[in-house]
DNA sequence: TGCACACCTTAA
DNA sequence: TAAGGTGTGCAA
């Protein structure tokens, strides 16, 4: 019987592959082809693994290598496409390649057990091969379903002869048909900036050029000859949409189903359960699935028919992994747009510094949106209130009240924004100085009246509020600052009459809370919308004309030196909340207030001009002068220990192992937030101008590190954006 | 002596 | 990373 060796990936923090000894079953088993999923045994475990070689050297005694305990046939391998994007992934982070490919995929398809990817190939019409039938040519059991067994595809299933049969779509200004003609006009890899205002209708040209691709595909498809009969029909071509959350995507995948009412539109997040994560991942990889819409775990499920990315929302953190492998979805989704030679469309009303410059540097083409989409809709009027002349009662200045109740006579809604959830940031005791600090880590406890607790925001210890000072026994303790609950509170006195709802993580915590809350916002039942950044996104409230922003004055002043870029781009995106059907009753247009002591600083005046392009181009002057991204690149090397030595010894050891031309290495430094949860850590931050340089000596750097014997925990972040 | 816990080794 | 083996200190 035939045997052979096999080069398996795993999800191990090794970096290597390993070697398996497969034997065929039968003499006509095929070898399982490259990208096939694998059982096979690991340590005193088995695991799922991806078969990344066939018949390669090895230096192993041929009595260390074990057999291949089973070969997933009933799936289709992984294509060469997603084998490459997952080894670039890992090159490029600095990873197992492994540890790129494995932890992607659904929990049902990496189980040791085929129970439930059989269950959900059914579902899919795709059926495993009968297990305990006498083998047979594999490569058509894999593939066809068996007739009676097969489910029909909803797609296949739909009588309308046009598949590609759209919904209503309204007409498009002519700077949005510019923008979807050139989409879908692009001819090979082709960045995109789709650079437009809240409200100006980015959404539309997604769908309308999605539309375009879909229907030139189909047309080729069709023009090539007919499927072969019995068989499923791949999706002549599949469109992936990212969205930074999963809050945002139920919006958003309303309104792709209503367009594309005969298409198979999937969505793939965290939030999803197994089984249909499951599915849905398998309708992509099977080709069934047109339209993927998820979040940045998806830039990595396989699309094997892909032909356009759209990535909303372009600038936003959340397509940052920030455990594991922290890789950028936005990145990876430009490399595997460039690899398969389509476009790729960046949507945002405030683009990434990094992706502002590419599209001055003319490697980006830009798109412009600058009128609001709607009818009669202009965009909002930005005033700032100065909080030293009008004094804040509860938070709020007497300014904003008065524009609050205007809109409560009105019948209009209003958002109160502020980045901070729970009662008060801190408590302490007017008697003594005691402050509520974590006992884990440094950080203040956060006051969570409704819950009477203090909660560590930074390690989620949690303690009763204590009746008194445990220092002194002074019995009364001030909450100091204050959080949503705290504004919510106030909000409760001054409008007593209003229906007033809060929307912070720690109101939705329950599932699906969170899109009750919207829904009742959106059906009118809410006068006063209090709320974190979680309120600033997406959502598209009809009667909402005011937005007032609480205190976002401490991220003037923040070291990180991304936060005033973060800072405007959440400011634009709340104001964009105010006025985007229309306007006011009053005849007036939306309004955003902001609360501040510096009500002359530069960012606000932007903000007040919605004045994206200046300050996005004074920005990069003081990057550019300081040698900050994306005019360098950077890595960082973090390390942890019990005690702080541990991990600065490290560091400084790693700093002095190998040094290269055109590469900075700084002094290790211990991290502001230095403990968390009773852990000290510390962090080395590497630099270089030229992006190959620094690939490559990190690589030869790593292999160097590696092999340091250490107490610390030490992680490497390529293009780290918390610094 | 038993055991909880920290730390080390190994994976093909 | 996960699982198992080894070594240490402590209560009884």
């Amino acid at each position: 019987m035939e045997q052979r060796l096999l080069q398996v990936a795993l999800d191990t923090p090794l970096h290597t592959v390993f070697d398996y000894r497969w034997k065929a079953s039968s003499p006509d088993e095929p070898l399982p082809a490259i990208g096939q999923l694998v059982v096979v045994p690991f340590g005193r475990r088995e695991a799922v693994g991806v078969v990344v070689g066939q018949d390669a050297q090895t230096d192993l005694q041929a009595d260390k290598i074990k057999d291949v305990i089973a070969v997933r046939h009933q799936l289709p391998p992984m294509s060469a496409h997603w084998l490459a994007l997952c080894g670039f992934a890992a090159d490029y982070y600095q990873r197992p390649l492994g540890e790129v490919m494995l932890p992607g995929l659904p929990k049902n398809l990496r189980a040791l057990t085929t129970v439930a990817l059989d269950k959900a190939l059914k579902a899919l019409g795709r059926l495993a091969p009968a297990t305990k039938a006498k083998p047979r040519s594999r490569k058509k059991a894999a593939v066809a379903a068996t007739v009676e067994e097969a489910i029909v595809d909803p797609v296949m299933a739909d009588p309308s002869p046009d598949p590609l049969q759209l919904g209503a779509a309204p007409p498009l200004n002519p700077s949005q048909q510019q923008a979807v003609d050139a989409i879908a006009g692009a001819e090979g890899f082709a960045p995109l900036l789709l650079y437009g205002v809240t409200g100006s209708g980015k959404t539309e040209v997604y769908l309308q050029a999605a539309a375009a691709i879909l229907r030139r595909a189909a047309e080729q498809a069709s023009s090539s000859g007919s499927p072969e009969p019995g068989q499923s029909t791949p999706a002549p071509a599949q469109i992936l949409v990212l969205v930074p959350e999963i809050n945002l995507t139920p919006q958003l995948e309303g309104n792709i189903r209503a367009r594309f009412p005969h298409l198979n539109v999937v969505a793939l997040h965290s939030g999803l359960a197994e089984g249909e994560r499951a599915r849905n991942w398998l309708a992509a990889h099977l080709g069934q699935a047109h339209i993927v819409l998820g979040t940045r775990l998806a830039i990595l499920s396989s699309l094997p028919s892909l032909k356009l990315i759209v990535i909303d929302e372009e600038h936003d953190p959340s397509y940052k992994q920030q455990e594991g492998l922290r890789y950028s979805a936005r990145d990876l989704a430009v490399w595997r747009a460039h690899q398969l030679g389509i476009p790729v469309v960046l949507g945002s009303a405030t683009p990434s510094l990094e992706t502002w410059q590419h599209a001055q540097a003319g490697r980006y083409r830009r798109l412009e949106l600058r009128q609001r989409a709607a009818l009669q809709a202009v965009l909002p009027s930005v005033k700032v209130i100065d909080m030293e002349r009008d004094k804040p009662v509860d938070g709020l200045t007497s300014t904003l009240i008065a524009a609050v109740r205007k809109r409560l006579e009105q019948g209009e809604q209003s958002l109160l924004f502020l980045n901070r959830r729970g009662y008060a940031p801190v408590l302490a005791c007017d008697a003594c100085g005691w402050i509520s600090n974590c006992m884990r880590c440094d950080a203040f406890m956060v006051v969570h009246r409704p819950e009477r607790r203090l909660r560590c925001h930074h390690c989620s210890l949690e303690l009763h509020i204590p009746r008194a000072c445990p220092t002194c026994g002074n019995v009364d303790l001030q909450p100091l600052g204050r959080g949503t609950q705290r504004v919510e509170e106030g909000l409760h006195g001054i409008f007593p009459e209003a229906r007033i709802l809060r929307i912070d993580a720690d109101s939705t915590r329950l599932k699906g809370s969170a899109q009750s809350a919207f829904d009742s916002v959106h059906r009118g039942e809410v006068d006063i919308l209090i709320g974190t950044q979680m309120v600033a996104k997406g959502h598209d409230f009809k009667k909402l004309t005011l937005v007032g922003v609480l205190n976002p004055d401490t991220a003037l002043f923040s070291h990180d030196y991304r936060a005033s870029e973060r800072l405007f781009a959440q400011l634009m995106q709340v104001a964009g909340r105010a006025g985007r059907a229309g306007l006011s009753a009053d005849g007036s247009s939306g309004e955003v207030l902001i609360q501040t002591r510096y009500p002359h600083h530069p960012l606000y005046q932007a903000v007040i001009r919605h004045d994206y392009d200046g300050f996005a181009g004074e920005l990069l002057d003081e990057r550019r002068q300081a040698h900050f991204p994306p005019f360098m690149y950077q890595a960082l090397l973090r390390a942890e220990g019990r005690e702080l030595e541990i991990a600065m010894g490290f560091l400084k050891d790693a700093a002095s192992l190998l040094d290269a031309p055109a590469i900075t290495i700084n002094e290790p430094i211990p991290m502001t937030m230095m403990r968390v949860a009773n852990v000290e850590r510390a962090q080395l931050l590497i630099e270089c101008p030229s992006r190959p340089t620094l690939q490559a000596f990190l690589k030869e750097w790593l292999a160097l590190l590696r092999q340091m014997k250490t107490r610390a925990r030490w992680s490497l972040e390529v293009d780290p954006v918390d610094i």
